[in-house]
Parts: structure tokens; sequence; C-alpha cells
DNA sequence: TTGAAAGCGCTACCAG
DNA sequence: CTGGTAGCGCTTTCAA
């Protein structure tokens, strides 16, 4: 119908003005009847005189005007970790964002790789989310917890190995993962006990807390375990020096990590002449397909996520209660699977 | 200073005129000072008060606000697949996302789970994104297309294995790995050649590509070959059930899709005493660590990210001169590993 | 049952 | 050098 093919050019996102002007009406009733507003009667013709001039114009509302209108968005922000995430990560995000969607929640991650905290927290707090889910990995300092606050923010949720001071926690507590392998082997008559170190960056911030919880568990024992830090880095190279040395170490038994530093680490033991598990076992974790198919079938320690209410309940419920003390659930729950190798 | 807690706590959120407010300055001279215009001159010391003013409030500028002023965003839409994306294309993401924050863009991840094309794309447009960047796996149409281009998208790219018609591709071409297997393979004497297609949902994506390539390396080489499509789920049972009958099948190699799967399935062909690779050659693709540590070494085709120019500035350039024809890119180049397996 | 108008926070004109 | 002000697209009173 326009006649200026410039002028239709430069107006060509069509608004809720275009949708009025095309269906004959104000901007009020489109906002009325394109929003199902119930307070508001409306005559079925005019309703289908609307829906049919926005659909015919390719109408499609504008989410920053809407939500500066309304005061408040339903955006729920996921800083991405600019490291890889672990599997188990991966699934808890995406089962977050379905039912958070569900709730009507828009989510929205967004990646922050070369800001560093300020920056990367205050471009955070443009986009005025009502929600925040940092996932370990992300630096959030309590000052940068009181800017997203302070932006509106309601509830400031970290999720990592270790909560946040001031933030709602999701604790992935990495503790019971090295606990639980060290406690198998104990059980297996296995004193002098290798935790493999990966030397890759982002890794220390899961590493730690699992040799952590070995040396607790080994403490705690009364059995005078002995507990010995192993850094590898995830090379052939790195595996076969490590392997060299094995005997000098004079350790009977190993905790890799994960499964696949534990591929790395037993085929450089094997290749070096060391039986496992007979001389050494070998521990991994994450229950990887790849443990099952690997000759002596690998011992692991699996990791579920067990959580009493779901995570985007806990969200929503926040939300709308903002304001009371940090909270804080324990997610992970680990258990040993033996297998062949220990 | 504020005497009424709950009106402090509605007003909490600082705005421009709180700073302008604060600076004793007009909110113009805000906007100026914070934005560093230069077209226009203000002296330094209204400049520092109205800095202080602004960090000693906290404020942070409304994103939402700030681009429906400025009539477009400066937002890159990723679409996040809701199947889980295979390690390179994680790693694309990664350097994209920050190759495009240097090039001053803002780049968001939406996961639309859940939704259905239509949908989803109806939510992408909603925030008016100045381009959207689609992975294979999530459904994006001509029409569709069209919707996001009306709603103001000067760019909408497709990655994955093939193109979409009206949109700009950066293409993946899954067919060279499978046609780089199985001319490997061919090389070393083999003719009658199985090709995994793993049953898992949404791999048929790769899978299919993969074993067209196949296909055709095949006929062209004027050799006779005959492909053999094998269809597998990531399970030890179902790999335990193709190697049962795998001498019935009377195959010489296999294209495993993957090094994973080849791996699944070489233990399965192992453990029912098919030799690998006297009776049967092996090939994954991927080059993992893990192909290095299996016995025997897996021969792989290691697949690379090649762009002429880096896929981040051809999306600044496409943003900046909308309008032109399709551009395709092929990105993925395929280079076969020969270890000990084939 | 519908329309007019205010205003969310911000920036960019134009006057002073 | 600085301030007033219009208006981006939308929703929501209040009037008609």
């Amino acid at each position: 119908m326009s006649q200026l093919p410039e002028q239709s050019a430069r107006t060509s996102v069509p608004t809720s003005a275009d949708v009025a002007r095309a269906a004959g009406v104000s901007r009020a009733t489109v906002s009325y009847v394109l929003n199902d507003n119930t307070t508001v009667r409306i005559s079925d013709a005019t309703r289908r005189r609307v829906r049919e001039a926005a659909s015919g114009l390719g109408y499609v509302p504008h989410a920053a005007a809407r939500s500066l209108r309304a005061g408040h968005s339903r955006m729920v922000l996921l800083p991405a970790a600019h490291l890889p995430a672990v599997p188990l990560q991966q699934r808890f995000f995406t089962d977050l964002q379905s039912d958070l969607r569900r709730l009507d929640y828009t989510v929205v991650q967004y990646g922050s790789a070369g800001l560093d905290a300020d920056e990367a927290v205050r471009a955070w707090a443009e986009l005025r989310p009502v929600a925040v889910v940092a996932p370990g990995g992300v630096r959030l300092t309590p000052q940068g917890i009181s800017v997203l606050t302070r932006s509106g923010a309601k509830a400031v949720i970290t999720l990592g190995p270790q909560p946040v001071e001031g933030a709602h926690a999701l604790v992935l507590d990495q503790r019971g993962v090295g606990a639980g392998a060290v406690r198998h082997l104990l059980a297996r008559g296995r004193r002098r006990i290798g935790v493999v170190m990966p030397q890759e960056a982002g890794l220390a911030l899961f590493s730690e807390p699992r040799l952590a919880g070995a040396l607790h568990a080994a403490e705690t024992s009364a059995t005078g375990a002995r507990i010995q830090p192993l850094p590898l880095r995830y090379e052939e190279s790195s595996a076969a020096e490590l392997a060299a040395r094995w005997r000098a170490l004079g350790l009977d038994s190993v905790f890799a990590y994960d499964d696949e530093y534990a591929m790395l680490l037993m085929r450089a033991l094997q290749d070096a002449g060391v039986e496992v598990p007979a001389e050494t076992a070998v521990v991994g974790a994450g229950d990887l397909m790849l443990g099952r198919l690997l000759r002596p079938r690998l011992s692991t320690v699996r990791m579920e996520l067990a959580t009493a209410q779901p995570p985007a309940e806990m969200i929503d419920r926040l939300v709308r209660h903002p304001g009371g003390a940090p909270e804080r659930h324990d997610l992970l729950r680990a258990e040993t699977v033996a297998r062949e190798s220990s």
C-alpha cells in the first residue's frame, strides 16, 4: 500500500501505531488485543481486525520498549563462563533454561570473554535482568553483587564449587567427589594415594576442592593414608613423564581428577609396565561411556544433581520475594561406581 | 539521605536524572560526559562532578532505554541449539563472541528450548538484534528469515551443514569428512565400507551429510566400492549387537561417524574377536585425545575451521552494508590422520 | 467499547 | 559551555 519505496524502507519495522492505523483503531486497542488484556472488553470484530493487521504487517512487539514501560523485565541472565563447562553444568543449564521459560522468564546467556570483572558486571547490569545466575569461573565479588542488586536484580545466584558472600548459592561441592574416591580406595586397602591436579587453566576451580575433599577423607579415616598431589597436563607427554617416575613415587593408587585424565594416565601407566589395578588402582570421575570401554573398566565417581526444589522454582521464588537472607543449596551427590581398575 | 526506606527501595535504581541532580547539572550534560561525546565541550570540573556523582550513586545506564532512543541495538543474537554442540562449534562460538565484542557488539545467546520454530523466531525478533547467527539444529525457514529482517536485523547468518534459502551462510560442510574417511580407506585397499549412523536425536544433521560424502567418494572412485550404513546407538548393548553380526555383514572397514562412536564400536569388535585393523579397519573423526590413547591408535579425520575473513568481520561488514546477495563461505577443512586402526 | 495522553530512561537537536 | 525538550515504542490510567 505504501507508495514511497524509500519511506517504506525507513519505516519498514512496523510499530503498534502502524498496526493501529491499518486496523483503524487506536494504539491502546492494539495493545489490549495483542496482550489479551481481560480487564477491558473489545468486540470480536475489532479483535480480528487488529490481529489481521498485525500479522499482515509482520508486527513483532519491541521487547525493550515494553520492559522500559513496565519498569522491569523478566530476563534471567546467565553469564557464560569463558572456560569449557563440564558436561554436568551444560545439562543443568539446558534444563534450567526450559524450566524458566515455562515460568515465563526470558533466559539469556551473555558471554563476557575478554572483559574484566567490573566491566562484565556493569555490562550485565545494563541489561537490567531480574535475576543473574553466575556459574563458577565467573568472577563475582560482593561489590559486583551490589551493583547488580542496585540495578534492579531481585536475585543474584552463584552456581559452582563455592558460594560468594552476599549472593544465594547453588553449590556444586566438589569436595565430596574427592572424598568419595579416596574413601573407596581406602576401603580397598590402598594407603598411598595420588591425586591428579590438571594444569589446564580454569580447572583449578574444580580440582582444588576435589583435592581438599581427598585430604579430608584421608585425615579423618585414621588409616594414616597419605595423599600426594600430582600435577598433570592433558597431553601424552606429560602423562608419560609422570608414568616414568611412577615407581619412585611409591603410590598404590590414584584419583585421576576425572575419567578423561584417568584414561590418559592409565594408558601411560600401562605403557610403562605398571599393572592396573594390581600395582596401582585408578579411579576417575564423571562416569563417562569411555570408562566402561577401557580395559580394565574404569572405576569412577558418578555425579548427580539432586535438588529438593527445582532451581527454576527457587529462582522464581527469590524473584517474587526478594530480600531474604542468602540461601544455600547443595546440588551435587557423588556416588562411587566400582569397576575393575580399583 | 532518603528518609523513607520504602521510597528509597522503590526508587533505588538510579537514573541519569538522579546523577544530574546529584551533580547539579542537566540530564543532557550527564549524557555528554558519560558517553565521552566529543562534539560538545564540557569543563573538566563539570566532567569530574558528573563522574563522581555517577559512581557514587552506582549509576549504570539502561541498555533498553538507550537502544530504544538510538533506534537500533548492537546486539548479535546466537540462538542456542537445544542439542549438544560439537566441540568444534563450541570453540567457534567462543572465538566469535570475543571477536564481536572487540568490534563493540553485544553478543547474547538465547535458548529457545521448548519453543516451536515460529514462536522462537518471534522471540528473537522481539529483542531487535542487529544480526542473528543461527547454528545448525535451529530450524530457520525462509519466512523466519523474513520476520527477522523485517524486525530490523541487518544480517541473518546460518552456521551449519547446509545453507538456508535467503540467509547468509557459514557452511560446515560435513560431506568432506565422510569423503575424506572413505578416500583414505579406499587408498588402503578397502572396498566394503560401513558408515556408522548414530541414532541419537539431532546427530542426523551431521551424520546424513557425512554419509552423503562417503557415498559420493565411493561412486566417483571407480573402484566399485560398496557403502553400507550402520545404525548405532551410543550404548554398549547396541555396539555389541552390531559386532555380533559383523562377519555376516562382510565389511572390511568402517567409518564410525566420530572418535567416540569409533571407540565404542572398536571395543565391541575386539570383544567379538574381530581384529582391528587386520580384519576390519576403523576410522573416526574429530581427532580427540582418546583416539591417540586407544590400541590400536585410532585413525581419524581432523576438522579445522579455515576462514579467509574472520566471521566476526564478515558479520560486521554485512551489518554495515546490508542488502547484498546471500553470501556463502565454507569453513570446514577435513584432513585424514592415519594411525594404526586402518 | 474505544481513544487521548502520560511517561518509562535515554540521547540529540537547538537555544541560550 | 550548558539546559530545555522532543521523542524512540509501549502500556495503562482516565475520559468519553
